[in-house]
DNA sequence: GATCGCAATATTGTCTGACAATACACATAA
DNA sequence: TTATGTGTATTGTCAGACAATATTGCGATC
């Protein structure tokens, strides 16, 4: 064996059960066994119809669940949770075709995708590695997604709110400086929908909003890429939110003082009403 | 012809001369004839000894130039640069396929590396589209690099500039609170070889180092892949930075206030001293 | 004439099989 | 021991085929 850590064993007493698809369980049926039977390209097998090549009667019926992403998801989730650490050899493409039954060409454009997150590099006679996780791409949407499920849901969300108290607050002063009308509008619109939402989800979406408008509306273009973050802390927060109705009321009232501030154009104020909001959501939180 | 925009006649009088890879020039040589020669398959061309399919001579040699990523580069700085704006339906891959002479399969792994980056996505029977750019990951260091290159630089660096002054002083203040004894060595040794530096190269190297140690001591994850954008400032700083002593000395004495006030420990110092140190680059990029 | 349904069609998605390029690992030779 | 060459495993690239999909336009029906 070589010097650098090998492949695990294939993870055999677990066989990858649920797939990340939720509606589409067992689409990617984990290797079965290594020789399935003899009768391959052949005659056609038994009552299905289909010519030639073994295919998976309805595949890729949801959107983003083609074989590719699919495995992406699969493979990344894996990484990201740990199951190979940074430096490690993944197992090889013929591997991976192997073991979820798909084509190598399916198994590439997953890693590829990965690779574009920067969780792998690969050379020929090598194979594919995992980076060091200072490489990875957190801030993306999926690595930050499969990040949100690995360690507790708490440390995850503090972490979260730790970095909407960085960035918030300066984003709302900007966006107080340099906001347009169209701008305005989007951010009012929202805080308006939010008060009026009948459900916590719809509320929840127009919070959402609320603040993705704020920091599109901030001027700086690298700001807006934050809002992923922002989206998956809300979704981490659904659990937490808050019932009561004083305190619904309390947050609206809160969230409407930033909405004013940004339309009078008062950087300062705006910034501090951000922060009695987060300080708000934090005390949601910590009192859980 | 529908109604969605559709793909620019593949720029004919811009025959995509230098592509990325700067020491490769044109491994990538475009659409020269839809039809080639014919025998294709059959003898080994004249001296070449390449069997069958036609491959260029020498590929691949720089590491990060493979084909799949050659066109990856070359298509995303397309997206980035504005030729096929938000919305607009890119040609379709056997278009690319033709127009670079090579295989489908490696437009197919490209076009899935921006699709990882949220600059694209692709239906059956519509094809691929540029997506808005509040989806973009900005913050990628791919399309970050990209971006670099579109806009002015003065503009770029100032956006770049502005996000620095929210991310550093806070993640400072972090690092000084949080930082171990491991990454408090990394910080230092960082901003000593600063001072020891005999060429500019390598003084922003180590700059860059330090500011990164820095990002990672702050013990907030989320943190580190901003990382990027230090790398990208100082890349595009480096024509600004200065060759006069004294400011050079200045600035040394600016990074070791940091370093000295993440080692005792003092949070607010250390933002403090972060936030001159920001001002004196400012001041830097102004004056010139 | 308007609306609905259906087929034609264009494009991505997937599979298969083959060969090239690469660089580590080992055996061999100096 | 060191240097050199060969073996070999893995990714990289190519080619060709068919499936899945959803728009588009046409035709049928109300």
């Amino acid at each position: 064996m070589g010097l650098i850590c090998a492949q695990r064993p294939a993870l055999p007493p677990e066989p990858l059960a649920a797939l990340d698809s939720p509606f589409n369980p067992d689409f990617l049926e984990p290797m079965r066994d290594a020789k399935p039977n003899k009768e391959k390209s052949p005659a056609k097998a038994a009552s299905g119809d289909r010519p030639a090549g073994v295919r998976r009667p309805d595949a890729a019926r949801i959107p983003g669940s083609s074989v590719h992403a699919s495995l992406a998801s699969e493979i990344g989730l894996r990484i990201v949770r740990g199951d190979y650490p940074p430096g490690t050899i993944l197992p090889n493409e013929a591997k991976w075709s192997e073991t979820f039954s798909v084509s190598r060409s399916a198994v590439r454009e997953a890693i590829k995708m990965l690779m574009a997150k920067s969780l792998l590099a690969s050379r020929p006679k090598i194979g594919s590695w995992v980076e060091p996780k200072e490489r990875w791409n957190l801030l993306d949407r999926d690595v930050l997604a499969w990040y949100a499920t690995s360690p507790d849901r708490e440390v995850f969300l503090k972490t979260v709110q730790e970095f909407r108290h960085i960035i918030e607050p300066e984003a709302t002063a900007f966006a107080a400086m340099r906001r347009t009308d169209e701008q305005m509008a989007e951010i009012s619109q929202a805080c308006r929908e939010m008060g009026e939402a009948t459900s916590l989800q719809e509320r929840t979406r127009a919070d959402t909003r609320f603040h993705l408008a704020i920091l599109r509306a901030s001027g700086n273009d690298l700001l807006v890429p934050l809002g992923v973050l922002i989206e998956s802390a809300f979704d981490h927060l659904f659990a937490y939110t808050t019932r009561e109705l004083d305190d619904l009321q309390h947050a609206q009232k809160l969230h409407e003082a930033i909405e004013k501030n940004i339309r009078l154009q008062r950087p300062d104020a705006a910034r501090n009403a951000v922060r009695k909001l987060l300080a708000n959501t934090d005390g949601v939180i910590r009192s859980r």
